[in-house]
DNA sequence: CGTCGTCTTGATCCATATCAACCTTAGTGG
DNA sequence: CCACTAAGGTTGATATGGATCAAGACGACG
């Protein structure tokens, strides 16, 4: 299966993440371990908070829907998705979790984790025991105002993310992948060349949409030559044009594509 | 225009919300004033942090999308409806707010409101400087929390509507009756018959739809039997019914609404 | 009582869900 | 190392929910 030493060197945390699928990246690939800005500077006043590491095999449950609340998470490396149990049986997918990412803020108000969280590859998360959190963010000013960004970060997220509902499949889409990119960017990594680690059903269901059309929006894009995926490798070869997609903009995406 | 008198007196928020079409709801009508549950425990506490009232009437703005963050707002009575400028000239709404909701709080983390606030009936805010409060909520471990429960509620809420992409039309107004109701329902009013204060186009920009489709649902629904909706004035007859389709499960609902 | 904004209804067309078959790839065991 | 297998991905055919454009009815407010 999925095993992954258990060591606790450096090392871990830069041979795990994507590595890129094409070479020359204008992009500077900085290491993604304690020195690179997935929250440094939160993670570091934080440190007394990190309960301790817990590492996660592709495909295995960090949390189900409903757990009670005890700990929060940050993604160390790795990658999640949040799934939600919709009415009967049909699981859908609530969003996308990478290096630097809080997961199960949601479940301050409620008391319970409103998603299970899955694996998408072997992956490592810090848990924070809310509890503690709060109280030791009274003393640290700096950490408190920081944790307030970080839940309004995830709010404007959501915002952004509901405010799709109605665009084009290939506008959320488009949309879809300038986040990921800008993720991978954040992270040090090409945003112009990256790997999905989702499969496409999962991409529907998060955009609202199915695996089968999923794919035919793939093929649509290559067609317009904006952006070539192959399997679960991303290239963006014209920001632009994607962005403009991205926002719906689709007659002057293709002028802008066909140059 | 829509002239409403200046005096502080409380009387002021006991006669201005909805005063519900039909009689003998089976819910307490009690007075949204000082007395109920919008977050009096909150707004107790925060007393100090209210740097004023500001009252919006019909039609007016609170805050431009852009604008730069001073203040949050909780609304004390009335309705707002949060809308962004998509793309190009396009208004999409993004969500609606009525008494004890707080707006603003995506604007933490950029620093800029997200979304522009537009009064939907004569309506009155506190007005509470971020700055001030942050620092004020060091001091006060218990209103610390339950700012953090507030956001926690606000990024559920949205995580909620985002799920939304991809149900039928019918799902998501079910839903967004349902949740109506409930919000209603917090404050005192009944959940089973209340005015809407928002234009059909409205509840289809927020629900990725048309004025013209929500027309049609309506209908449907009227004919389905399960809901009266004649102009603005809602009344739910079947609950289950309601929440069934609102959950997806249409053919049940159906069954359950001829009973 | 007239006017403007809102709501409803109709006709048409397109995007995308759905069902189904097939292809590709990566992981497995011989 | 190669063949097997299952999960994931692609592609096709068809059906339909909603968008869109257009016209008319209603209702609230001045």
């Amino acid at each position: 299966m999925h095993i992954f030493h258990i060591s606790t060197s450096k090392s871990d945390f830069n041979d795990k993440p994507q590595t890129p699928g094409s070479p020359c990246s204008p992009f500077p690939i900085i290491g993604v371990g304690e020195g690179s800005n997935f929250d440094t500077l939160l993670l570091k006043t934080l440190g007394s908070l990190v309960a301790g590491k817990r590492r996660v095999a592709r495909n295995g449950r960090l949390c189900r829907e409903g757990d009670k609340l005890g700990l929060l998470y940050v993604v160390r490396f790795g990658q999640f998705k949040a799934v939600a149990d919709d009415s009967i049986g049909q699981q859908r997918v609530a969003g996308f979790h990478m290096a630097g990412d809080w997961m199960g803020l949601g479940a301050i108000s409620t008391g319970r984790h409103n998603f299970g969280l899955i694996a998408l590859d072997d992956s490592e998360v810090h848990e924070i025991p809310f509890a503690a959190a709060a109280k030791t963010m009274i003393t640290h000013p700096q950490m408190h105002h920081r944790f307030l960004e970080i839940m309004s970060e995830a709010l404007c997220g959501e915002a952004h993310h509901s405010m799709a509902v109605g665009n084009s499949l290939d506008s959320r889409f488009a949309r879809f992948l300038v986040q990921m990119g800008a993720k991978y960017s954040l992270l040090g990594y090409s945003n112009i060349s990256y790997r999905l680690s989702m499969t496409r059903a999962d991409i529907g269901s998060y955009l609202g949409s199915t695996g089968e059309s999923m794919s035919r929006v793939v093929a649509r894009f290559n067609a317009e030559g904006f952006v070539t995926i192959s399997g679960r490798n991303v290239e963006v070869h014209n920001w632009v044009a994607l962005d403009a997609v991205s926002r719906g903009l689709q007659r002057e995406a293709k002028q802008t594509a066909i140059h």
